[in-house]
DNA sequence: GACGATCTACCTACCAATAGGTAGACAGAG
DNA sequence: CTCTGTCTACCTATTGGTAGGTAGATCGTC
């Protein structure tokens, strides 16, 4: 049960989409209003300023991204499997069109321009998401089922690259498939 | 030698050190002014709109993106090495900071906000890209100089996530070196 | 259970600043 | 004289944000 209403709730759930299609400046508290049915001043009611609804925003998707690595390593005792479905969840989003890109790497991409506080928010993602996969590339290396071309930071820095990489590649050459063949054909070199 | 006069030169280049910054939507006509040190009514003697500016820039862009590649063709026989200096020419670009960010990579990341002339512009140079790419792993795949895991057409598309996922690695991790450390990585496991 | 007090979520009606863009004057160079 | 590049001055729409008000739910207190 989450302690925000339904209204906020909307209201970050549309800001996000918006945030996905066009970044942080390619929105408008009048995009959102017209969206959610709500007049433009009652945004400011639930998120004062933009800053506060993106960090809000930001934090929240953190926190669901701390919960979804939780999840991964529960899914699976392998790490290469643990890899190939956290790979396989974005090609899910990617391919439905329901999600289709990180909204961290897409703020990420704009970061000299962005507010402070929402850049803070989205480097400590990046830092979470690169402790994760290093950690699994350790746990595969360690028990002898990765052939590991480098450390284990690097292998999850590569992979992380990879990652983002083909988001963008996928949504530039319109081919949403694109995304699931790059990251498949890397992890694949994996197996030893 | 140029046909455009100096001041459109500088207000290309200027605009184009924003877009590299916060994207489309990150930088306005008064920015610009600001900079070039003209007045906001004189860009559109130049470029008659936001639109026409942009289209012009990543037109030019592509244009030297192309003499780019034929650059590197000539620059080494192996393609090998000519894949290692593209990765060499944005490593440098990015750790002196002098322009750090592929333009179309960061204008493909908000495509779906961008407007269609601009969008249709960016497109085109993924197309040149994975093109020029392709043909490189092909050419080292014929030579016996690869070991690829797939079609070169894969290979390529691999290689681009990896320079594009590579440069926002560096933005969100404020590390320029870490671009050099995920291509070369890369690169040397190509080696047969 | 009735009373006012407070709180929540929304509203209308504003605001100053900025966006991209236009019209027309003017100075200098060919 | 004309053409190029710049200027001042202006325009309209939109930006994020504020002020003040209101209907309705919830509260403690008697």
């Amino acid at each position: 049960m989450s302690t925000l209403s339904s209204t906020a709730d909307d209201i970050l759930a549309c800001a996000r989409s918006l945030i996905i299609a066009g970044g942080y400046n390619g929105f408008s508290y009048a995009d959102i209003a017209a969206v959610v049915g709500i007049r433009k001043a009652s945004i400011h009611h639930h998120f004062p300023s933009k800053v506060d609804l993106v960090r809000t925003l930001v934090q929240l998707y953190r926190e669901d991204a701390r919960a979804g690595f939780a999840e991964l390593a529960r899914s699976a005792a392998d790490p290469r499997e643990q890899l190939a479905n956290y790979a396989a969840y974005w090609e899910k989003c990617i391919i439905e069109a329901s999600d289709p890109f990180c909204v961290c790497a897409l703020l990420a991409s704009e970061l000299p321009a962005l507010p402070p506080p929402v850049a803070a928010e989205v480097r400590l993602h990046f830092e979470t998401l690169s402790a994760w996969l290093t950690s699994a590339f350790e746990r595969g290396s360690a028990s002898g089922l990765f052939r590991l071309a480098g450390t284990p930071q690097a292998e999850a820095e590569t992979f992380m690259a990879i990652v983002h990489g083909g988001m963008l590649s996928a949504r530039a050459q319109d081919d949403p498939r694109l995304f699931g063949d790059i990251t498949r054909s890397w992890l694949n070199r994996l197996a030893s």
